[in-house]
DNA sequence: TTTATATTTCGTAAATTTACGAAATGAATA
DNA sequence: TATTCATTTCGTAAATTTACGAAATATAAA
C-alpha cells in the first residue's frame, strides 16, 4: 500500500508520459494505423477502411483503436453507422515535443 | 506458415523499427534508465549506481538493461567486476530521426 | 417493424512482460 | 586456493497484451 504510493511517485511526470505514448507506439499495427491516419489529414478514416488493409480481425483492429484513443493519440467522431477516426492534434504535438526533447541529447 | 510470411512482410521496415524502439521506451523504469545515462554523457554508469536510485530488485534492473541493450539503445562495456553502460549513440540517433519523421505531420 | 450494416464488447486462449529471490558467473583479492 | 563482489541468469508467479469469433449495439434502410 505504502510501497505503491512510493512507486507511483518515483518516476517524473514526463517519464511516465513518454512511457505511455511509447506503449501506444509499441506495436506495428498501431504504428501502421497512425501512419494511415496521419497521411489522411483532411479526410480522416473509418475503421472499415483500415480493416480492408490489415491482416487482422475487425475486432482486433477495434481494440487497437481503443488503445490509441485511450493513449490520446487519436479521436473518433461518431457518424453512424460509421466512426470517423482522426489524429488528436493536441496530444500528437505533445508526444512529438516529448520525444524530441528526450532524444535531443 | 504462409500467413506468417505475409504478416512478417506486412508492415514497413520503418514501422517495425519504430514499434521496436517504442517498446523499449514503453516502461517508466527504462525511460528513467535512459534519462540517467543520457545525462551522464562522459561518465556513463554502472548498473549498481542505478540500482541505488531505483525501487526495484537488482535482477529486475538487469533485465531492463538487457532489453535496452537488445533494442540497441545502450551498450555495456565490461570493466570487471563492473559493467559500464552508455547510450549507443548510433542507434540513439536513428531512433531520434525515426520518431521525429513520424511525428512531423 | 424487420432487416442490414459498421463497429464494439465479451469470452477466452496463447504469448509476453514484469517482478522477485536464489543460484550462477567471472574476475580481483586475500 | 578460497573468498568477495557486481552483475546476470534461472525458476517461477502474477499481470498484461494480442488475437479470434460470437454476440451485442445502435443507427439507417427496406
Amino acid at each position: 500500500m505504502n510501497s505503491m504510493l512510493i512507486k507511483d511517485n518515483y518516476y517524473s511526470e514526463k517519464q511516465e508520459k513518454i512511457a505511455r505514448f511509447a506503449k501506444a507506439l509499441s506495436n506495428p499495427v498501431r504504428v501502421y494505423i497512425l501512419d494511415y491516419l496521419a497521411n489522411n489529414l483532411d479526410k480522416c478514416c473509418y475503421s472499415g477502411d483500415m480493416a480492408e488493409e490489415l491482416p487482422i480481425a475487425r475486432s482486433t483492429l477495434s481494440e487497437h483503436l481503443k488503445e490509441l484513443k485511450m493513449a490520446g493519440l487519436i479521436q473518433g467522431e461518431i457518424n453512424p453507422p460509421y466512426i470517423k477516426y482522426c489524429i488528436n492534434r493536441e496530444n500528437w504535438e505533445e508526444a512529438k515535443q516529448l520525444f524530441a526533447a528526450f532524444f535531443k541529447r
